[in-house]
DNA sequence: ATAATAGTGTCTCTCAGACACTATGAG
DNA sequence: CTCATAGTGTCTGAGAGACACTATTAT
């Protein structure tokens, strides 16, 4: 008999955040040190309770803010606007050794930061190249080195996410700049799917797929070689014909 | 800073369902009637709250089998088993009028039951076309036939989920019988998407597409016509190449 | 000059879509 | 016979991948 709730268990509802950007050519997450018991010492994914009235996504761009300073425009401007969205909800019984806790796990998508360490008031917070986070358990992983509670699990999903959803979607220009060029978006791709892209054929796809870019006029050469056109992000969302991954 | 389970708001966690079956060339969704206030009297979807030691998969899955007598195998054997997959979570404040109550929606997918109405505890349990339900709250549906709380949001959301899943996964098998020819799956994803397939192109493709269909040998000819041949689902999950959703 | 990246042109092969045609049942 | 569905063959056009070639900067 569903919804009564003259009585019903206690649970706790946290937000947990997998913060994701490309830094030097690599997926990083972002990644909090855990100042108390259980796992004090570990690093964890941000997170936080959700209060009493708050929404489950402003409570999440309420942990965002507090951790990074990051700011997402759900809607309207882009301006360095971080993508947003829920990821899944874990809530296994002993997921947290103290008590109940029912996690919904959002994913962020982020430019990649100036600070290198993001001012929050948690101790320590950093960003760790996602792959390292994710390596097997089995192998030389040094214990202090895994995530706490059931984060990488939750990690991989976000990154399994991420990955996806740049196919047919066009958030790969959420780690990217307001404006950018043809190659750094590339190199997005490159770095979150972890495959080597042909230069030529990507710059034809993409300048190719109505609404995906779209030229701002100004060139820039921080990258070497020939100035490239610099584009922002079209109101396109879904791509299509999609983005492929290679030899999936 | 994250986790401090001393001192958190109280939340009730349940679990909703949108399962989703096809039934005479329509997409049908499964409603229950609500027997108490708020919304009494309103069709609404099925669920009910998570257990103090339950997963919340296991939650979904034990509402489902209480509403309707269905079993889900996620490891193994397929035989009638309908593939349940978590949705999403929805959290805002007011969605439920009596207290906070976050829900974690699940998405079923299953064959046509024989029972049109499945034998729940519940009062009655009804198939409805999803199509209907979704219906603009615009035009002209009397209030009594709109969906309780938020559920028409998380029945689209569902149906969304599921419209998009069948174009890259076996999923749309799951709607199928054990064994199923291709036409009767070539009605599945016209259903679903509210779209004419071309059957030639269809047979073409689904049958050339490594994992999906597996043989079983024999014919039927329950829908008249040639005899067809008999199939059951492949290993395969992902297709590669995708189908491909006409007009998109 | 070389090195590096940006951007265009062109070829080929695969595949989606359109549709003619044959196969095999029910009435 | 007609009608319905099953299944195959063939053509065409779009596009992905491979890669030659040119363009424009820094050193």
């Amino acid at each position: 008999m569903p919804y009564d709730p003259s009585e019903f268990p206690p649970f706790a509802v946290t937000v947990d955040l997998v913060v994701l950007t490309v830094r030097r050519h690599a997926l990083c997450a972002l990644t909090v040190r855990r100042g108390e018991d259980p796992y004090q010492g570990q690093w964890a994914l941000p997170g936080g309770f959700v209060r009493a009235d708050e929404d489950l996504a402003s409570a999440a761009a309420r942990e965002l803010a507090e951790e990074t300073g990051l700011r997402t425009q759900d809607a309207g401007s882009w301006h360095a606007g971080a993508h947003l969205e829920q990821l899944a909800t874990y809530g296994e019984p002993g997921r947290d050794p103290r008590m109940r806790v029912v996690s919904v796990a959002h994913l962020v998508l982020a430019p990649d930061l100036p600070a290198p360490t993001p001012g929050g008031d948690a101790g320590g917070a950093q960003w760790k190249p996602a792959g390292e986070l994710l390596a097997d358990t089995d192998t030389d992983r040094a214990s202090g080195e895994r995530l706490a509670f059931d984060h990488a699990r939750i990690l991989a999903d976000g990154v399994e996410r991420a990955r996806s959803k740049i196919e047919y979607s066009s958030l790969a220009a959420a780690f990217c700049p307001p404006e950018f060029t043809v190659g750094e978006l590339r190199r997005v791709y490159e770095a979150v799917w972890g495959v080597s892209l042909d230069p030529r054929n990507f710059h034809r796809k993409v300048t190719g797929t109505p609404g995906f870019l779209v030229p701002v006029g100004g060139t820039t050469t921080r990258q070497g070689g020939r100035p490239a056109q610099l584009f922002r992000a079209g109101g396109a969302t879904v791509l299509n014909p999609p983005m492929l991954r290679p030899d999936v």
